[in-house]
DNA sequence: ATATGTTTAACAAACGTTTGCGAAACGGTT
DNA sequence: AACCGTTTCGCAAACGTTTGTTAAACATAT
């Protein structure tokens, strides 16, 4: 079976195309008698307009490019699904791609964004990503970024990210309340910039007469060295910059079966879904995928809306309260 | 800036739009100095070709459907991750829609997807989809469809899903091989299809003298009540048939500090991801999200090259052994 | 009767491509 | 000089819409 169009109602019906196309819009030009002859030739015919032909005529898509290292992440993934909610009620539809950390399927996937002409796009960069000539070409197309998550370090473009300073004190400022003693603070990668800024807040925070060593821990295998370590040096508390840190340091305590928090604490910056997994549940800052999309699909609009001006926003964080410290 | 266009290419070269479009394709009909002349203008404006323009030519529309009840799900996450994979590498893009469980929303997604003219779908049901006339509109249409994971129990679809047979059948004979004496089976919704199946398969295999009580749990919560109480009955080993059971479980078995598999042993089905997250690591039969892509791409490429007969194929799943039975 | 206004619908161009067909231009052969 | 075969390119239609402009039909007022 073929797809019905306008030219075939109109033909059905003889009458032009424009008409079918007026009166499946309900325009005021069409007379109410022949409007209703139309649609309801078009409901039995499951008529269904053609978006490739609307967006050629129309240049509007209603298309959102979004692209990530990996969708299989759990911050990522609540990410996309409240970008998509958004997306579905506003009548955009998302294009989804990712990168793996690779530059080159980058600037792959933002031709694609191009050739489909988005509307927009939400971008996460790979690490290894810093050459921003390719986000100039869609400046120059007016064609809205939003960057999420790890942002460039340049002014002048969209930004929406957690308050990694914020988040990092607050986590400081929880274990000083407690009175702890000898702390272990593990990071992620030292070049990231999200690293960076939560290392220097957890820094300034934290209780000068608290005995605290800083490491950087490339992925969860190391987290876990790192955290055996500690556990050695008899440190009563782990702090953990991400989800992947925290999981790595809760198998080095589950392997030396100590209590949490009798024997160890634990306090971690996460999405949420990794705390609550343990028994007790881990004590974490909450930087919430979920409420950053939606704050950027609302900087999304703004742009479409035709906001000029560029802006940084930050979602707040703050502190769910588990057992574990 | 506005886009480059075949048009604005012929105009500054003073020749026709066709030739452009041949040139831009390598057709042996241009010579090649023009070829060179056009190359050279294109690359040098960055043109890019409208997506929107070709697949109304072509009626190609080089893009697929993927509906899923939520992105955010340990098991879904991977399976997007593996499609789009495949489909960037087979230049194809993906649309990314959430059912979020409504059938009604489903509906929408599926009009969205028709709307957009995508070559085929690949489609998880939510649960409580049981209308198909939905999908007949796509066989009218030619449009193929790709079930998943929770694929409807007729006939002459195509459908991928993991073994559920093989793998709970696996799973009962590892039980029986460590001689265990008291087992509390935690299964998924009683209405699920692909519950039903592993529960019958576990039931047929496990060894009659292992005393052994089949439950059912909606939920994370449930699951944990349920261990609770297989712990307070001394039960020896619990088996989850699903990341969401095994998650509450384990609560339980850390809140009662127990020993795995000194005091409790555990085996679960899985995608893997959560096994991992504990010390020791829980044995569990692999149901990956990720070969199921690549499994339900294969399947769609089989069906846009013209494969006319449907197919039902299953991936085999295998033990990963932990230490936690 | 003509003039004027209103309702209703058709015409045609445009969005950016692809592609079958026709036609110049050119060289080579008699 | 007439013919023919290539090479190289342009013309025009088509894909399915939207939308500005024009035009028929009819009613109303003078």
């Amino acid at each position: 079976m073929t797809n019905t169009t306008l030219k075939k109602i109109s033909e059905m019906l003889g009458l032009s195309i424009s008409t079918i196309s007026r009166a499946l819009k309900n325009h005021p030009d069409i007379s109410e008698k022949t409007k209703q002859r139309v649609n309801e030739l078009a409901t039995a015919l499951d008529y269904e307009p053609n978006s490739n032909a609307i967006q050629l005529r129309t240049s509007k898509s209603n298309l959102f490019g979004l692209i990530v290292p990996t969708v299989s992440n759990f911050f990522y993934d609540s990410f996309i699904a409240s970008v998509e909610e958004e997306s579905r009620k506003n009548n955009y539809s998302l294009m989804i791609l990712q990168s793996g950390e690779d530059p080159a399927i980058e600037m792959q996937n933002l031709k694609l964004c191009r050739q489909n002409r988005v509307s927009g796009v939400f971008t996460c960069l790979s690490s290894h990503t810093i050459n921003m000539d390719a986000f100039t070409k869609f400046k120059d197309l007016d064609i809205p970024v939003i960057f999420f998550d790890l942002v460039p370090d340049v002014q002048g473009i969209n930004k929406v990210c957690v308050a990694d300073v914020l988040s990092a004190t607050i986590a400081a400022n929880t274990i000083n309340e407690k009175k702890k003693k000898k702390v272990w603070a593990i990071f992620g990668k030292p070049n990231l910039s999200i690293t960076k800024r939560r290392l220097e807040a957890f820094k300034n925070n934290i209780d000068d007469d608290i005995i605290t060593t800083l490491h950087h821990a490339n992925n969860t295998l190391e987290a876990e060295q790192f955290t055996t370590e500690a556990i050695k040096q008899q440190a009563d508390t782990i702090f953990c910059m991400s989800d992947e840190i925290l999981v790595g340091a809760m198998k080095a305590i589950q392997k030396a079966s100590l209590k949490i928090p009798g024997d160890i604490a634990v306090i971690a910056i996460s999405n949420g879904f990794i705390p609550k997994l343990y028994y007790p549940e881990i004590t974490y800052v909450e930087t919430s995928g979920y409420k950053l999309g939606k704050l950027a699909f609302i900087s999304m609009m703004a742009c479409i809306a035709g906001s000029t001006f560029t802006q940084e926003l930050t979602i707040e964080s703050m502190l769910i309260e588990g057992g574990s410290i």
